[in-house]
DNA sequence: AATGAATGAGTGTTCATTCAT
DNA sequence: TATGAATGAACACTCATTCAT
């Protein structure tokens, strides 16, 4: 549905398919992410590509189609980087706050990216919207997971998972969205470990606190900010849950 | 700055201009919502608002200062639409709570238009996109000024206020911008008190959450649903500030 | 079907539409008849007809449209120039006779054009070229009719009507389409009187061929070019019929 | 002229130019006739006739010299296929009929083809457009010497022979170019026996009605159908010729 | 003040043709 | 010989903007 398969002379070679549609798909995020879908040209994608115009037709349907993969690229990027980054993390504490952690910096490695996401999502034609946004409900269900994983252990009191995760998810594409309005003010080390006292430590029990505290202590408030940990402030505490 | 004052044949009647104005930015506004900036026509925005593509011009400089109004339309409505529905309200986690409540109902009324505002406010030339973030900037103080009064008050501890001010704006959009996730799951109001048991409970502190408890005595949750609020759950207790 | 109502900012006074599309079509069927409809721009046409190319579209739903046009201009003509040409002729054989003398004479100045219609009718839609069939139908039912009152009124021996009209029709386009083969040999004059001679005569009934002759004596053979009618061939002789 | 001897690379063996040259000229002939010259692409062509791109190249000049070959095939099909029909054939009036009828039946076959030849001789560059003229000269004159042997042997009174030939033509591309009107009416069978009546048959002399006559006993009116002969219309009577 | 016909630069897309392999 | 990926000029069509009325 994405592939140029219909067009006259597509390329069969899988391998070359592989590389010449990465190669204009990052072009295109690149293009799409600085100036927009609409005011990006194909000419323009080509000659960032470092390819002929009629090349892109040969691996693209259309301009939509290019949209489409570059969407596709960025929202499996979060889909893919987050996993890597919870390797070998065992405590479901830990893994939810390096969950929110990851896809912070994934989003702000991603920044213009994941404004395109907002910006052209509607653009795309319904059938691709919709795969998009599986995407996106995919890396939500990530976030989920982690959620779920310490109310399991007793370390978060219950709570609606769902939006709870959706507000983590929320948190990081903010400091894309928002990025002018927060830039200014915090650091992204700085953003993370506010996020954590906002999003994550008023629904840990007890249990769940002390976790945290031992994490930090580790690891530093997750900021890689010397001394970002010193201003320890109240925060929430729950009940055992159950 | 946004004015067509230096339109050749600009109007001068400022009645007549005010009129005008608005007749074109709602269809525009309409029109850019349904279908997106760049999809959007003038000539179709002409017919939409009754009048001939050759008016847009005498008052409005070009494309782009259409959108600007129409942005600036959505935000101001925020900003201005909230203020009433927290009039008579005294109690300062009343009026958070009701405010969050009133952010989202408006929202739910200019759903595409929420939409919008993330999709083309990048469209904007530089100098427009400033004003617009201004507009923003503005509501966020509406609501972090209901936060700081809740905290100056002691029915909330200290959180960081620009932030959690943030989580508010950003969890209203979410109900535009995820709707179609969020749609299936929640009612509005039923989105709104999660909103609340998730953003706002967390933080208070005991005299708060007694607060809490008195007004959805009376206002049944902040949901509209009959029972909405049976499904009691655990919720964060915070000890007094300071 | 053919208008241009369906364009986003098409024209509403019914006199300038008029006289834009004739003006477009003109030069399209010029354009079209020397060079074909694919080889020739749309540009092209518009710089023939002294307009913009986005004046077109706003007369034109689009090209094919354009060319729908040109090929409706075109077989209308043969249909409205007949007959005018007949009238004030009474008798059948000499109506017969002229119409298909004027149908030659017409496809003489539509010579290229006649072309393009054999080139360029199955470049249409198909609901358009069913539109342009009928039009050649109602030409051809024309002829019939001629050739109808010559049978009924005894001049001309029972035959396939419908045929033998469709002989006229076909004569009359070769003289446009084999024109290459057929101008070195023959003035369009006497092109016209062979025609009379190997469609018409042979199918006379004695009665038939009197009026003929007599006809022939008055207007010369059909033949501008004096003494054309020198070489009376052994003619076709028919008994009468019924 | 025609090959492609200029080609850089050009193949050189005889045998395999022919096969392949036959090879893609097949499969243009059937894109060609169904979607017309400028509608079919190259690689179309390419994929039809289960070669690759670039390998026309090597045995065309340009897509204008795939055109031209088409149609040569095509005309001399016609060219080619008509004596052999004729075979053994000795009577000059059943050889005429029986060309007449095998033009027919040829184009028959050939229906979009012979529209082909129609739309696209005007597409070829003049100089072969000559060429694929006299392919089509040469056609008309073997009409053209059949009938001369029957105005030779008495058979037919003097006419124009060039002309009447010409209608013979005309009357068997008729049956593919007004296809959609005729076979609605007629078999080909039908057309091929109504043809004979109203273009052999009025120019026959009493010898060769007779002869006529009894070509139609044995064959059956040229027509398939059973029973076609049945119903025998009044036909033209010609005095003896000279 | 208002109209809407006219403009023409700009864009997505196609496809004949080439050429490295 | 044969391949098919790559090219880029060319074209249909759109639409923001202008301007005569």
């Amino acid at each position: 549905m994405s592939t140029a398969a219909h067009v006259e002379s597509a390329v069969t070679d899988p391998k070359l398919i592989e590389e010449r549609r990465g190669q204009i798909v990052r072009a295109a995020v690149k293009l799409f992410s600085e100036e927009g879908f609409y005011t990006t040209t194909i000419q323009q994608i080509a000659r960032e590509a470092g390819v002929s115009t009629g090349l892109i037709y040969q691996y693209f349907k259309d301009k939509d189609d290019v949209l489409f993969l570059a969407l596709k690229l960025v929202l499996e990027t979060y889909e893919h980087e987050i996993p890597p980054r919870l390797e070998g993390i065992k405590h479901p504490v830990e893994r939810l706050c390096m969950a929110l952690s990851a896809y912070c910096f994934i989003v702000d490695g991603l920044k213009q990216a994941t404004v395109l996401a907002y910006r052209s999502t509607k653009s795309l034609r319904p059938d691709r919207r919709t795969l998009v946004k599986e995407d996106e409900l995919r890396t939500n269900r990530l976030m989920e997971a982690c959620v779920r994983a310490c109310v399991a252990r007793g370390y978060m009191c219950r709570v609606n998972e769902y939006l709870l995760a959706y507000q983590y998810v929320m948190f990081a594409h903010a400091w894309a969205l928002k990025n002018w309005a927060l830039r200014g003010r915090y650091s992204l080390a700085k953003y993370v470990s506010e996020g954590v006292r906002l999003l994550i430590e008023p629904f840990l029990t007890e249990k769940g606190c002390a976790a945290l505290d031992a994490i930090r202590r580790r690891n530093g408030d997750f900021s890689r900010e010397a001394g970002a940990a010193h201003q320890k402030p109240r925060r929430g505490r729950n009940a055992e849950a159950v």
